[in-house]
DNA sequence: TGACATTAGTTGCGGCATGTTACTTATTGC
DNA sequence: GCAATAAGTAACATGCCGCAACTAATGTCA
């Protein structure tokens, strides 16, 4: 997770304010740009929230999640924190950082935010270490790899890539092709509370 | 889906706005309340937009979607249509009720939605006629069952009830219990585009 | 050169969940 | 009584998942 520092050093999650009438996803985008010298590969947006005890005098907040292609310089005046390590926030800002991690969880299995997560070729050790860093939980490779290739997203590519040690690993594109009949049942077993 | 008629005689999704400060989520609440006759038994808020040419002087919207237990009598000035048979709304008012019908389903099987569509104490036909109702697709009553018992989220009531011809059908109620471990691998076969 | 470590990728098996069909049970209506 | 209707269950086949073991290809080190 990217976190700033803001004028009085204390950590906060980057934010920027909208004129009236502009694209509120806009703006996100551009603050991506701005902070992170990168845009975001894939957003999504979370529930907004009005506070009299807002800082400045917005009303309103609006709060952006999104992924950025691994491997993008570190900018100034903010680093890139484990989610299970972050900095002593304020109150808000940790709310709005968990917030943000339980709606990316929710798009997971809806929408490709691991492959946006990774530059257009990758291994599949590499996407499966997307999926458990997205999920924190370890996954099997075996039981991943068949239950991907079932769903026809990915497509191989000529090239192989040589990690120092090990057997090289094969390079993968996400190419996601039309497969018959949706899944099944409905999933009982996450509902929670 | 409950659609009120506007001042013009226009169907219009319902609407209200917000002073400064106060807590959009209550403010929807109060919507419900004031025009459906009931409180929501469940909520959650979709993405917000900002936009130039939208009516009146606001110009941040939050779209909100809940769910009403069935049974509620139908109020003046609006009615409850299928999801798949609106009335011809307003792109704007279109948009916003698909979007919202999306999050909607993004919630289905990581909050208990369709048990809060439903009374206290219901039958499992009606919690499956409930599931199939918000993800639009027919389920299996020996697999829906199955698996519902698995997820230990019902409890059965000494109660039931005799829907006119047929066999009586016994009376649930909702009663999430913990249950071990949680799921296993990833759904890859969701992803779309 | 050859043994070893390391990582990628596959195969086979047991277990569990799901899809399907058929069956039993209980009520209304004739 | 008997058909119709709906709830609820049982049994079987299929398929998915977790696990372990295996092969394959590279680098490292003696």
């Amino acid at each position: 997770m990217l976190v700033v520092k803001s004028a009085d050093g204390k950590p906060v999650l980057p934010y920027t304010w909208i004129s009236d009438g502009a694209s509120l996803e806009e703006g996100a985008r551009e603050l991506s740009r701005d902070i992170a010298g990168s845009s975001v590969a894939w957003m999504t947006a979370g529930a907004a929230t009005a506070s009299r005890r807002h800082p400045a005098e917005s009303a309103l907040s609006v709060p952006y999640v999104g992924v950025i292609s691994s491997g993008a310089p570190t900018p100034a005046d903010s680093m890139w924190c484990p989610v299970d390590a972050l900095p002593a926030l304020a109150p808000r800002h940790k709310a709005l950082a968990e917030g943000a991690l339980d709606t990316l969880r929710l798009h997971m299995d809806v929408s490709p935010v691991a492959f946006r997560l990774l530059p257009h070729a990758f291994t599949l050790s590499e996407l499966q270490q997307a999926y458990e860093l997205l999920l924190s939980r370890r996954l099997h490779k075996a039981s991943f790899r068949r239950a991907l290739q079932a769903a026809y997203l990915v497509e191989p590519t000529d090239e192989w890539r040589s990690e120092g040690r090990g057997r090289p690993a094969q390079l993968f594109k996400y190419a996601p092709r039309k497969r018959r009949g949706g899944h099944r049942s409905v999933r009982f077993d996450l509902i929670g509370s």
